[in-house]
DNA sequence: CATTAATTGAGACTTTATCTCAATAGTGTA
DNA sequence: TACACTATTGAGATAAAGTCTCAATTAATG
């Protein structure tokens, strides 16, 4: 599937209430919380927004950011497979496009007999903007 | 910190719940939910084991395992850093003591003006028990 | 247009986690 | 040991996050 394809395979017909969460999402500055969404498209059911949510994720279309701390934020994913860069200071999220996960997945998997099929990688820290405060 | 020493800082006093509460983890066999293991311990409030499963997670004593879908999971984390294999079938959980992450993690510090402070990876996949049936 | 099944909305419900605050109990000092 | 001080706890209220139900709506197909 490629970032221009709005519809992941799960869905089987194409609604305006779901080109109006995938627009929403694609055009939402940064990241977001399902609860932000959802109250930003109040012609939408909450519902609906974690629904797509969900089924959005099987894809790469969104991604979910794991904040330190254990709160949930998303971001449109552009397709493409990729990690985050968090700030712990003022909470901006960057995207990492590169991963060097695969070489490590494949030499851990075999250790320990394990057939990998996805990871999740987060990096915690401090942007350029916060480290040099405080 | 080192492993022996079940108090992180910012405990200041021990106290018996929280031994209970430890004695508990260590012996957990295996992963386990905030609310099962508060359910195991019916003489410690579940506030209490909330508030101590918080503060260790700013050690290593206990790790916190996302487990794919967004459920979360702790086990007893041996004061080592760590990352963990997660079988998407059955649902075992395995340690990874090795961290290759460190490389990485300098590489993309200095491409994006970041200074890491932490990082968290976890691996999807199926053992060897599961990737044979099905 | 009629049929069929996917999708939706509204709200109840569940799960997970945090908060409040009075009561309890460590810890250091006398 | 007794006292003062304050960290910690318990119980329950509350909040946050996500799921579920089901009748009504709507896309797709012919
Ligand atoms: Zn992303
Ligand atoms: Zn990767
Ligand atoms: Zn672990
Ligand atoms: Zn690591």
């Amino acid at each position: 599937m490629n970032s221009k394809d709005e519809r992941p395979t799960k869905f089987r017909r194409s609604t305006s209430t779901r080109d109006t969460i995938m627009k929403a999402i694609i055009d939402w500055p940064g990241h977001f919380s399902a609860e932000e969404l959802s109250g930003s498209l109040p012609s939408v059911s909450r519902a609906s927004v974690f629904r797509t949510l969900a089924a959005l994720q099987e894809s790469t279309l969104i991604c979910r950011v794991l904040v330190d701390g254990g709160t949930t934020r998303y971001r449109f994913g552009g397709g493409q497979h990729h990690h985050h860069l968090v700030c712990l200071e003022c909470g901006e999220i960057q995207d990492i496009p590169d991963c060097d996960a695969d070489e490590f997945s494949r030499r851990i998997a075999s250790r320990h007999g394990y057939t990998i099929a996805s990871h999740q990688l987060e990096l915690y820290g401090y942007c350029s903007n916060c480290k040099t405060l405080d």
